[in-house]
Order: C-alpha cells, then sequence, then structure tokens
RNA sequence: GGGCCCAUAACUCAGUGGUAGAGUGCUGCCUUUGCAAGGCAGAAGCCCUGGGUUCGAAUCCCAGUGGGUCCA
C-alpha cells in the first residue's frame, strides 16, 4: 500500500518557489509562497479577512466574474460549453441533481467510452446541493443553489487501450495548478496568501489527490486530478477505507464557486448580499426591516466570526453562536433577534433561485424523486415567508430568478407553484384540525402528546413537530419535541428496509472474442426474412437455448418496446423464437430447440406483431409530443411500455388530467395522423444531437454510444432504438383508453393504436350496448336511465324500510308465548325472518313495556333478546344461554342482545326452555 | 423505488365486532317590526369496490380503486 503522498510534489511549486506546510491548528499538510505561514487558512484555523476588505482588484456580480472566467479559459485554448440541467437524472440515471460540473461528463466520458463535447473545455454548470440546506442564510456562506465554474481536461494513459472514444494527453497537475494561480493573478488576488491544501478526493466510485484552494480564509476552488477508481485488489487505501487503482483515463476535474468568488470581491458582510442585492432589498422593504447603523456593525462582526458554523454539528452551532455574542459583547437572544429574520430572506433568495434551476428545467412537484425535493424546497421556502410576514407571493419571488436565468416557460413554473402552494395549504388546513382533535383530547388527559403520536403526525399526514406544539398548546395540551426528532423518524424507517434481487448476465457465459451482433432492424423495417450464421449457443439446460448469430432481424427487448417473436430454421429444423435479449451489443435469441454453431440460418419474424408494436411505439412518440404542446413543455415522458394490444406512457405534469385534457391529446395525435408525415430516422453525433435539439432528446431512456439514433416524428425529436412504422398514417387511429395518477406529478396514459385501438373502441361499445340492452333502453338514455333506477332503488329502500316497521308492530305477539316473570312480561317468538326485522320486531315489543325473546330459523338460527330500560333482566345474559343450545354465540348490551347458531333445529327447544334459563340465572 | 396514514350525511369528522352518530349546512315551524340570533321539528347514508373470517363486519384480514404524507 502506498499513499497519495508523493503526487502532491509538483515541479511548479518547486519552480515557483512553495513551502509544503503541516497545519499548526488542523495538521493537514499545504503548499504556500509564503515562508512564514504555519496555519492552513481555512476556517476554523482561521478566520475570513475579506469580509469589509475585498480580495480582488475589482468589485464582480455573478454574472461578470462568470465571464470573467469562462473567457479566461477560453483566451487559454479551453471551449466553452453551455451548461447542462440542474436535473441530472435526464442524462444519467444514478443521481437525481447535478451538484458538480463533471457530473455533466459522467459516467460515459470519465469511462472513456464517448469523447468529451470539446476537451480541454470551461462551464459554468448551476448545481442543487440539498444536503447544506439546514446551513443556508445561517453560516454566511452555504447555498443550494450555486453555480460550479470549472476546466476540465480527459487524458488518456500511454499504452491504454485504443478502444477508447479519445486519446493522448492535454494537461495534469502543473498545468492546472498553473491555470489557477494565473487566474488568481489576473483578479488581483495577493498570490502570498494563497494556500493549495493536500486534500484527497473521493467520491462516487472514484478518487484522487486534490488540492483546496483557500485565500483569505474562504475555499475558492477544488482541484481533482481524477484518476483512481474503486478495486478491491488496488493498491491505493484512501480515507473511505476502500482500495483504488488507476484508471485508464485521468481526468481534471475543478470546481471554482462562483458566488464565492464575486463574494470575495466584494467583501460583503455574507455570500448572499453578494449575490442576490436586489433580492435582499426587496425582501427586506417588504418585511420593514431597518437596521441602525450600529446594529449593521453587529451583524457584519458576526458574519467575520460566522465562518465555522456548521449546523452538522448542532451543539458546536450553539456554542458558536454563544462565542460570537460573546466576543461582540451582547447577548445570544439579542443577536438572534437581530439575525434570525434576514438569516430567512437569505434563506428565501436563495431557495427562490434553486426552484427557479429545478422548475425551469421541468422538475416537476411531486412525492418521488427530484420532484419532491423540489416540493420540499418550495414548502420550505414559503414557511419561511410566512415566518418573517412576507407580502409577495412566492410565484412572483421565482419569477424574478427565473428571468434572470433567462427561463422562457415562466408561466408554467408560476402555474406549478401556485398549484403547490394550494396543495400545501390544504395540507396544513387538514393537519391543524387534525392536531386540534388529538391536542383537546389530550388536554383532558392532562398528559402531554407521546413522541410516537409527533412522528406519526409527520411522517403520514406531514405536520411539522413546532405546528403541532404551537396549536395543541393553544388548545391546553402538552407537547415535547425531542432534540433528535428527525433521526427518530429515520430510525422508524430503518425498521424497515427492503430486499433487492439482483439478475443473473447471459454475458458472462459467452466466449470473450464473440463480436456484437449486426442489427437489420434498422435497414429496412419492413422486411420479415433475413439469412444468418450461427456463431454462439448456450445451452440453459432447461430444454432451451439461447442462439447468438451474426446478424438479426429480431428485435430485442428494450425501450419499453417487447422482443421480436417468431422462428429460426436450418434445412429441415426449424425453432420457435421465445424471447429476444440484448447485453452488449450482443443479441441473444431465446429458442426452444439448438442448432448447431456454424450452421446457416433462415429467421422469419412475426410480422403481424412487429407491426402492431411499431404502430404502438411511434403514437408513443406523437403522444408525447401533443401532450407536450398541449400542456407545455414540462411534459416529459417518465415510463413506457409498449404492447400488442395496448400500450401506456407515463408523463410528467402537476395537475390531474381531465376528461377535456384527454380527448384534447387524442384530438392532436390523430390529427398528426392524418397529416400522414414521414417518419424520419438520422445517426447522428450524441453531443451534436443534444446541442441541436437538447436534453428533452432522452425521453426514453438514456442511450450508450458515440453516435445516437434520433427518430423524427411530426416536429418531435427523440433518441429512441425502437422500430418505427414509415409514415404516421400508417397508424390508423390512436385511442387513449385509461388514464391514472401513478405518482404525484405523473400520470399515465394507457392507449392502443390501429387496429388494437378499433378493438378497443368496441370493446367499450359492447359494454354500453350490453348495458342498454340490460335496460331495455337504447345507449344514449344509458345515462338519464341509470341515475333514474338509482334514485328509484334508493326510494324503495326507504319505502321498505317503513313497510317493515308497520309489520313489526303487527307481528310482534301474534300468536306469541307471554310468560311474566318478576312482574315483567315475556314475549317468547319464533318468527323466520332476517336479522334486520328480528330486531324491529323486539324494538315494537320493548316499546309495549314488554322483554321480548325472538327466534328465526331462516338461514342458520339467529336470535334477539331485549328488555325495556329498567327491566331486572339482563338481555346479554339470556342470550348467551340460548345461544350455546344452537352451538353458537351472541352478545349485546344488557338491554339488547342478538346472536346465533348453526343448530336450526334446536331453536325451538332452545326457545322453550327460556323461563327456565331466566330462573337460573337469577 | 420503498414505508406509513386515510376513505362514514352536502361539508368537517366521531364511531376498536352487536339497532348508523355529532357539529356545520339544508327544509319547515315558533320567537322577533326587521336584522343578528335563539328554540323546536324534519329530510338527508350502496359506511369507496370486491373477496374472506364470524351467528353477526362501518369496525378484523386480503386484494383493488382513489387521496394524503415521509424517506432514498
Amino acid at each position: 500500500m502506498s499513499d497519495l503522498e508523493k503526487e502532491y510534489f509538483l515541479d511548479y511549486f518547486e519552480n515557483e518557489g512553495f513551502f509544503r506546510r503541516e497545519c499548526k491548528g488542523c495538521g493537514v499538510f499545504f503548499w504556500t509562497r509564503n515562508e512564514s505561514r504555519h496555519k492552513c487558512g481555512e476556517s476554523p484555523c482561521e478566520e475570513y479577512s475579506f469580509i469589509g476588505n475585498p480580495g480582488f482588484n475589482k468589485k464582480y456580480t455573478v454574472d461578470e466574474m462568470r465571464e470573467k472566467f469562462l473567457s479566461f479559459f477560453e483566451e487559454n485554448d479551453h471551449t466553452r460549453i453551455d451548461p447542462y440541467p440542474v436535473a441530472a437524472n435526464r442524462w444519467r440515471d444514478d443521481v437525481l441533481l447535478t451538484q458538480a460540473s463533471i457530473y455533466d461528463f459522467q459516467p460515459l466520458v470519465t469511462s472513456g467510452e464517448v469523447p468529451p463535447p470539446a476537451n480541454p473545455l470551461t462551464i459554468s454548470q448551476p448545481c442543487i446541493r440539498m444536503q447544506d440546506i439546514d446551513n443556508v442564510g445561517r453560516t454566511g456562506r452555504h447555498t443550494i443553489a450555486f453555480e460550479m465554474l470549472a476546466h476540465h481536461a480527459f487524458n488518456v494513459r500511454e499504452g491504454g487501450p485504443d478502444e477508447l472514444a479519445y486519446s493522448g494527453k492535454i494537461y495534469w497537475k502543473d498545468e492546472t495548478v498553473r491555470y489557477c494561480d494565473e487566474f488568481l493573478k489576473e483578479m488581483g488576488a495577493d498570490l502570498q496568501e494563497v494556500v493549495y491544501i493536500e486534500d484527497p478526493w473521493v467520491g462516487g466510485g472514484n478518487a484522487g489527490p486534490a488540492f483546496e484552494v483557500v485565500y483569505r480564509g474562504l475555499e475558492l476552488a477544488t482541484l481533482v486530478f481524477m484518476s483512481l477508481k474503486l478495486d478491491s485488489e488496488g493498491e491505493y487505501e484512501l480515507k473511505d477505507g476502500q482500495s483504488y487503482s488507476p484508471m485508464q483515463t485521468y481526468i481534471v476535474d475543478t470546481g471554482y464557486g462562483l458566488e464565492r468568488w464575486a463574494w470575495v470581491s466584494q467583501g460583503t458582510s455574507t455570500i448572499y448580499e453578494a449575490i442576490y442585492p436586489e433580492m435582499i432589498e426587496l425582501l427586506a422593504g417588504d418585511v420593514g426591516i431597518e437596521h441602525t447603523e450600529e446594529e449593521k456593525k453587529l451583524l457584519n462582526g458576526a458574519s467575520m466570526l460566522a465562518g465555522e458554523l456548521d449546523i452538522d454539528k448542532s451543539k458546536t452551532f450553539e456554542i458558536a453562536r454563544d462565542k460570537i455574542a460573546e466576543e461582540l459583547s451582547v447577548t445570544r437572544e439579542e443577536l438572534e433577534r437581530l439575525m434570525a429574520p434576514m438569516e430567512a430572506i437569505y434563506a428565501i433568495s436563495d431557495h427562490c433561485r434553486a426552484l427557479a434551476f429545478m422548475l425551469g428545467d421541468g422538475i416537476v412537484p411531486s412525492n418521488v424523486g427530484t420532484g419532491y425535493l423540489a416540493r420540499m424546497v418550495i414548502r420550505r421556502a414559503e414557511r419561511l415567508c410566512s415566518s418573517i410576514g412576507v407580502e409577495m407571493r412566492l410565484e412572483e419571488l421565482i419569477d424574478i430568478q427565473a428571468e434572470k436565468i433567462g427561463y422562457n416557460n415562466r408561466e408554467v413554473i408560476r402555474d406549478i407553484v401556485c398549484a403547490e402552494i394550494e396543495r400545501y395549504g390544504e395540507t396544513l388546513e387538514r393537519g391543524s384540525r387534525k392536531v386540534d382533535q388529538i391536542g383537546k383530547d389530550y388536554s383532558k388527559t392532562r398528559e402531554s402528546i407521546p413522541t410516537e403520536k409527533l412522528i406519526e403526525l409527520y411522517d403520514s399526514h406531514g405536520i411539522q413537530p413546532a405546528m403541532v406544539k404551537e396549536i395543541a398548546e393553544g388548545v391546553g395540551a402538552m407537547v415535547e419535541i425531542p432534540d433528535d426528532f428527525y433521526s427518530l423518524v429515520a430510525a422508524s424507517h430503518e425498521k424497515r428496509q427492503s430486499k433487492k434481487q439482483t439478475k443473473i448476465e447471459k454475458l458472462s457465459k459467452v466466449k470473450e472474442n464473440i463480436r456484437k451482433t449486426k442489427r437489420l432492424y434498422y435497414d429496412d423495417q419492413t422486411q420479415t426474412h433475413f439469412d444468418a450464421k450461427v456463431v454462439e449457443v448456450i445451452d440453459n439446460k432447461d430444454g432451451s437455448f439461447e442462439l447468438v448469430l451474426d446478424q438479426t432481424l429480431f428485435y430485442p427487448e428494450g425501450g419499453g418496446q417487447p422482443s421480436d417473436l417468431g422462428n429460426i430454421s436450418s434445412g429441415k429444423a426449424k425453432v420457435r423464437v421465445v424471447d429476444v435479449q440484448t447485453e452488449g451489443g450482443i443479441i441473444f435469441h431465446n429458442v426452444d430447440g439448438n442448432i448447431k454453431v456454424g450452421s446457416a440460418v433462415r429467421g422469419e419474424i412475426d410480422s403481424g406483431r412487429r407491426q402492431r408494436l411499431m404502430r404502438h411505439h411511434t403514437a408513443t412518440h406523437i403522444l408525447v409530443h401533443s401532450a407536450r404542446q398541449l400542456l407545455g413543455e414540462h411534459i416529459r415522458q417518465a415510463g413506457a411500455q409498449k404492447g400488442v394490444d395496448n400500450s401506456r406512457i407515463d408523463i410528467q405534469h402537476y395537475r390531474k388530467l381531465s376528461r377535456e385534457n384527454i380527448r384534447d391529446i387524442e384530438a392532436i395525435a390523430n390529427k398528426i395522423i392524418v397529416e400522414n408525415t414521414m417518419i424520419e430516422q438520422e445517426w447522428l453525433d450524441r453531443h451534436e444531437a443534444e446541442r441541436q435539439h437538447g436534453f428533452d432528446l432522452y425521453q426514453g431512456g438514456i442511450p450508450k454510444g458515440v453516435d445516437i439514433r434520433l427518430i423524427h416524428v411530426a416536429g418531435d425529436v427523440q433518441a429512441c432504438a425502437g422500430t418505427h412504422v414509415k409514415r404516421t398514417g400508417d397508424i390508423g387511429i390512436i385511442k387513449i383508453v385509461n388514464t391514472e395518477r401513478i405518482q404525484d406529478g405523473v400520470e399515465r396514459i394507457i392507449f392502443a393504436a390501429g387496429d388494437a385501438a378499433l378493438v378497443e373502441i368496441q370493446r367499450t361499445e359492447d359494454i354500453l350496448v350490453e348495458s342498454a340492452d340490460m335496460l331495455n333502453i337504447s345507449p344514449a338514455e344509458v345515462p338519464k336511465t341509470t341515475q333514474r333506477f338509482f334514485e328509484e332503488w334508493k326510494e324503495r329502500g326507504k319505502y321498505i324500510d317503513n313497510l317493515r316497521r308497520e309489520v313489526a308492530k303487527n307481528r310482534g305477539g301474534e300468536g306469541a308465548k307471554e310468560i311474566e316473570i318478576n312482574g315483567l312480561i315475556v314475549v317468547i317468538q319464533r318468527i323466520d325472518t332476517d336479522m334486520e326485522q328480528l330486531r324491529e320486531i323486539a324494538n315494537a315489543i320493548v316499546e309495549e313495556g314488554k322483554v321480548a325473546v325472538l327466534g328465526s330459523g331462516d338461514r342458520g338460527a339467529k336470535m334477539v333478546v331485549a328488555v325495556p330500560t329498567g327491566g331486572e333482566l339482563n338481555a346479554g345474559k339470556i342470550l348467551n344461554g340460548l345461544a350455546e343450545m344452537i352451538g353458537g354465540k351472541g352478545g349485546g348490551s344488557a338491554e339488547f342482545a342478538q346472536g346465533g347458531g348453526p343448530e336450526v333445529d334446536k331453536l325451538d327447544l332452545a326457545l322453550e326452555s327460556v323461563e327456565d334459563l331466566i330462573a337460573s340465572s337469577d
């Protein structure tokens, strides 16, 4: 095992006269030009020294700083790249949000499978980091929304494999540090104060040496030299305790915090004041905050000391606050009273910018995925606004940021925010009613509301414990919120974890040197026969085999399209193709018989099935496109499954689809069919495709490879590997069969195309005709008549109830046996009727002041015992005795009891013994 | 992707296996010059759907549908 230490001794440092030192504060190693420096310079070892004392030769706004950085690197032969969306799940499926510029190039570029869009390149990438959300506003430097300025170089090791998509060395450590130094110099930084801290970087399965660049107490950049990958056999053991080995590629991954650079240049008291001065002024004005000169001084002083605040260690947070208050000679309460509204304003500004990014990039609030994160931020922002009494509406505040960033879907963003706030309002109202009720219950018992109840209220109903406390105390109940409330919630989730399964891969079973299967299905999508050679056979040992051919027309399952079926023949031998899968470019035909390796074969696909799948696949594109035209650009495919009889697509939308929406989508889709335009396919370089069409290309998943296949359907462009019809008219008709909401923010559309659509239409029509026939009316009259019948049915129910009560009055006592016990008249009678009427008769008897003991032999023995109020007998006891005799059970109150049993033939006997039973029970 | 909660009158909700309930609203009558309000009476329920357990299910179990919510 060797460590990375030697990696940090750069020629550049030596030539420039740097010194390597060990920090006297925290023990890390760092490089500096200043011989007398012995501390790393980062908080908590040192305080900020740029507040009120700008660190560069000029003040820069965020926009100016971004331009300055990008053009500096452009001048140094880097290509400027447009930023990617903050919703990283639009081009990769392993993360939700973009948290760094390198995310844009993972995993395909970093692994060498796909070339970078340019090399070297520079970019300003908007990022969202939710993990810092509790620190926002309070520490003066944390934000969840930020832009990462970066320059990247993608290198391949000498003697590396030549199938990688790029090659050679661009630049590595010395040049990277030199660029950083030069940029700092250009900005007018005092290079004597710049410190490069050695800080190995680990993340996402990769690692490498790295420098943190610190200037005047603040970390301004991180220079990462990604060159290692996770490998249990690897020779490097890093700080996460895992082993790593060298990668084939080695990549310069830098990250310069745009907002921090602007902050240092301006020397404002917090980073927020450097990013959103107008927003802060607007909010402060709205809430009516004015600070005296003395208060301003106090706030400024607190900011300089705030560097070490970090809520991760909640104890330190309190201590640090105390310390700050002490140094400024005020009480903590006084300091917090002054700071709290400003902290809220800072956080609101940041959250609004984050939301503008998220919603602008097409995230729709939901209970899952990125949508959930957006919902959390909206709710948090809304709470912050109401906590300090902001009058302006949240959608207006977000809109200001969206306008600044330059999104053109601002109408939709505002509508989304309105819908979400409305929903949140309903949740709060529901919640407060519930808490009010619970509070009243507990105020009676004089106990405080238990923690489990608080957890349930939060987990199942979304009610914050602070809100429970406020409302419950209002109705006189006690509430104690444990300090570790959210850990308790997390702990209650951990108990219920589920397991996952892994599937066995076919690829591992074949020889390594096997060639990728040539795909014929893209050449001519109307072909049904083809000739090929068998190159490999795997015996599954269950009577089935996996056949690998040199080329095939069989479309493997993928992109939500099921595989083709058909048969493969060799001479007289013929096997059926049951399933087709693809792995690593090799297509496996699952067949029900063996054909020898090397045989010449002829394949035939089930063309009817293929035709139906193609219609459904093209129809999917048309429907997404139609929904997008109707509802807006945020509409995005969230999943799809094509079938032979019907298919489904899931689309993102923030309101439930109305009946009218569905009809409109159907109308637009069928108009596209009537227009009968050509469907074009094209193969394009992926970066060029992204440049031309944006990330909306990836509706159905992210394809691999340097070139990707684009399908153009009536103005819609998608990256798609599926098979399609030639013209939109070939689909015939699209019929939406049903829609359902599978999650918040995701609507599922189930539809049928072509002859399958006809079948669906006929099926629903059959249901209607059948219903009409039953009612002996025409289909058009079904709704009206059904309603009338339902009304009448209810009327009759009531009428019957009344009749039964009348009958009950009359039947009671008719032919009954009456006995007298302790002055009470007991009516004993068998009436074979149902339980309900038995009860009514009993009630009628009781109203006459008599005891009723009734039995029925209708469908099993049933009995009721009823005693008038004040009667000395216990109905429950009598009934139990009787029920036992007929092999059953029963229960009820002392006044009214009912029961039954299976032995009908013993019912009369039981009724005869009532007198004895009562006598013995006394 | 996973977990939890909920579905009962027009609305908001009680109802832990034994006769379907409250408040608000609605209708009518009374009190009042009128209004606000009060009093009395009344109407209004496929207890979400389908199975199961049970003598008996709004209630317990399973599945479905619809809604809410928390987490990765």
